[in-house]
DNA sequence: TTTTAATCTAATTAT
DNA sequence: ATAATTAGATTAAT
């Protein structure tokens, strides 16, 4: 509800799997949904083979596609990518700050709140911690770098028991935060 | 909207995580969220050591439990399980057979039509995607379970050659099904 | 006990 | 940069 407004337009009031016609069908086709582990990738790569420099990844809308392949188009498209306002933003950081796996309950108040779905505000949380996830390891590598950089001109000093100690001392932390 | 009565009590009508709640704190607590990685484990693990037999798993109200960290309120709860009716598992799976990655569009229709939201309707085709692969991994298996055992009487008849070619014809299909 | 809804991570896709 | 999707592993309710 957050102005997402939903531009997937389709080529106009025909959808083109419509629920309607999935069940009409005599469902008479048992070797169609074998193509797991996300066939579109083989699809872009078959495209990218024949020549064609237009890629699949840049058009998800596949039924505008003038694809020969009459089997391109089982893939509808994704949701529209919700732009969140700064307060919604902001006020999810601060909650993320308290509570960074919050429950069905914190989730639904925050839906209510913000005026967006709960599994907005799921996926909102699953991105942020990927992200503080991806930060910490880049600080620890910049913090193992940093003291790798410091042991070589400790030993160029000479300082090879201080050296030693530090090492080991650095490879506990690092073992520490692992797990 | 579906059966799901939200049996998650949460101790009565007073909600222990409340955006109010957290929107009002100060914010000094740079250290809390630190947790990453699945902490539930961890505090599973810490309650094992403990010789507490009675283990987190089986408690999915961790504000009930008599734990000695505070820090262990960090999950509220999840959503409760969503019973779906025969009808609708049944256009479900029917919807499955003709396209089994639904985009935006089709979820929409079927969460309109089912009377259900729309992530549920995502979650669903997450886990049944994951149950096919599930049972083709075990076809497959068992397929390359009697080739073998097939493998082998034909080498104690002394067929040789035949035993050679149905091998590598056999290793040929299974690294097509790999990609 | 089995099945499967819900949650998570990690990698990836795509806006 | 980050919202959305996927596979895969796991947790937990039925």
């Amino acid at each position: 509800m957050a102005s997402t407004l939903a531009p997937v337009t389709e080529g106009g009031d025909r959808p083109a799997f419509s629920i309607e016609r999935i069940l009409g069908l005599e469902l008479e086709r048992p070797g169609n949904c074998l193509k797991l582990h996300r066939p579109w990738t083989e699809i872009a790569a078959e495209k990218e083979n024949a020549g064609n420099s237009v890629c699949f990844k840049h058009h998800h809308h596949p039924q505008q596609m003038k694809s020969s392949r009459p089997t391109s188009n089982w893939y509808i498209g994704r949701r529209p990518r919700t732009a969140f306002t700064n307060r919604q933003v902001s006020v999810l950081e601060t909650v993320f700050q308290v509570n960074c796996y919050p429950g069905i309950q914190l989730r639904e108040q925050l839906a209510g709140r913000l005026d967006l779905d709960e599994d907005r505000i799921q996926i909102w949380f699953q991105n942020r911690r990927a992200k503080l996830r991806r930060s910490l390891r880049e600080t620890r590598l910049q913090l193992v770098q940093s003291a790798v950089a410091d042991l070589g001109v400790r030993h160029a000093r000479g300082d090879q028991e201080l050296t030693q100690r530090l090492a080991s001392r650095l490879q506990l932390e690092v073992d520490e935060e692992e797990e």
